[in-house]
DNA sequence: TATTGTTATACTCTATAACTATA
DNA sequence: TATAGTTATAGAGTATAACAATA
C-alpha cells in the first residue's frame, strides 16, 4: 500500500531542501579549497582525516569503507591515488590475511596539517559565520542524532522494499 | 602565513561533519529511491521540481543553471537528457531569442508525481523520524539563514556570475 | 562587447561483477 | 561458505574552452 499522500508539511519540504543545498554548496566550496590548494578530493580529505584521527593513524580498508560512503572497489582506487602520492601505505593485517591495513604516512600528516587552516577557514566563513552559538548547538546535537539514526536504519545493503504502488 | 589560526572547536567541528554526512548519506538514499523507481538522477529530480514549482512550468536555462549547483553545460547535458525522455521541452525565448526556455511536460509532471510520494517517505523515514518538532523549526530556519549566506559570499575565485535582478 | 547556450573533449569518479586469497 | 580486497570494465557526470548567435 502507497504511503499517505501528505506526510511532509512546507516546513519540512524547507528544512530537506536547505539542508540538501547547505551540504552541496559547502562541498562544492571545501572541495575547490582542497583541489586547489592540495591537489586532494573530498573523499581522499575525509580518508586522511580519519586515518589522521585513529590512535595509531592505521584503519583496515573495510573500516575507512564503511566510514566514508563508497563501495569497497572505490575505496580501493582512492586509497590507490593515495598510496600513489605516498600520503598511505598498505600493508596486510598480521591478524587476518584477508585484511589490509591502511597507514597514513608522514607526508600525508603533513599534508593535512597544511591544508586544515584554509579549510577549516572556509568552513568557518561559509557555515559558522551566519550561525549564533545556540544554533550551532541545536545543529550539532540534532544533525549527530540523524546521522546515528541514518547509519542505524539501513544497513546499506539492505533490499529495498519494491513493492512500491501497484506493480506499473 | 594562514589568516586565522584558531581552529573549530569541537562542537563546530561535530556539527560541520555530521552535515556532511547526513547529507551524503541522504542523497545517496534519494538517489536510489529516484532511479531506482523513476530512472531519474538527483539533479534531474531537482529541475523537474524546481519547474513544478514555476508558475507556468517555465524556467530559462541560466535560472536553473543558477538554482542547481552545476556549470552550464552540466545543464544542458541533463536537459538533453530530461528532453529526450519526454520530461521537459526546450525553445528559445522569443523575448530574447538568445535564451532557451526549458519547460516541464505532461509527462514530466507524471513523473513526479508518481515519485513523490515514495520520495517524501525516504526523506521522512532517514530525516525526519529521529526528529522532534521543536528541532525541525530551528532546522529549517538556521539551514535556511546559512543557504542564504552561502548563496550571497561571493567565492573568492568569482567569476562573472548573473546577478539577480530585484523583480524578475 | 557582453551574454546565452551548445558542443567537443577529457577527465574523475562510482558501481557491478568476476576473481583471488584467506577464515 | 563467507569475508576482505582487487581488478576489469563500463557508464554517468562534470568542467573547461572554443564556438555561434543574439543583445
Amino acid at each position: 500500500m502507497t504511503p499517505d499522500p501528505a506526510p511532509l508539511d512546507a516546513d519540512q519540504l524547507n528544512a530537506y531542501f536547505a539542508l540538501m543545498e547547505v551540504g552541496s554548496l559547502l562541498q562544492h566550496a571545501v572541495e575547490q579549497q582542497l583541489r586547489t590548494e592540495g591537489d586532494l578530493s573530498w573523499v581522499q580529505f575525509q580518508v586522511l582525516a580519519r586515518l589522521t584521527d585513529a590512535p595509531d593513524g592505521r584503519h583496515r580498508m573495510t573500516d575507512l569503507a564503511d566510514g566514508v560512503v563508497y563501495s569497497r572497489s572505490g575505496l580501493t582506487y582512492q586509497a590507490g591515488l593515495l598510496e600513489k602520492n605516498g600520503l598511505v601505505t598498505r600493508e596486510s593485517d598480521p591478524d587476518d590475511e584477508r585484511a589490509v591495513v591502511v597507514a597514513i604516512t608522514d607526508a600525508g600528516r603533513a599534508l593535512i596539517a597544511r591544508l586544515l587552516p584554509g579549510h577549516v577557514d572556509v568552513v568557518r566563513r561559509l557555515l559558522f559565520q551566519p550561525l549564533r552559538h545556540r544554533d550551532l548547538d541545536t545543529l550539532s546535537q540534532v544533525l549527530g542524532r540523524v546521522r546515528d539514526h541514518i547509519r542505524a536504519t539501513p544497513p546499506r545493503s539492505a533490499k529495498p522494499r519494491r513493492s512500491r504502488g501497484p506493480a506499473t
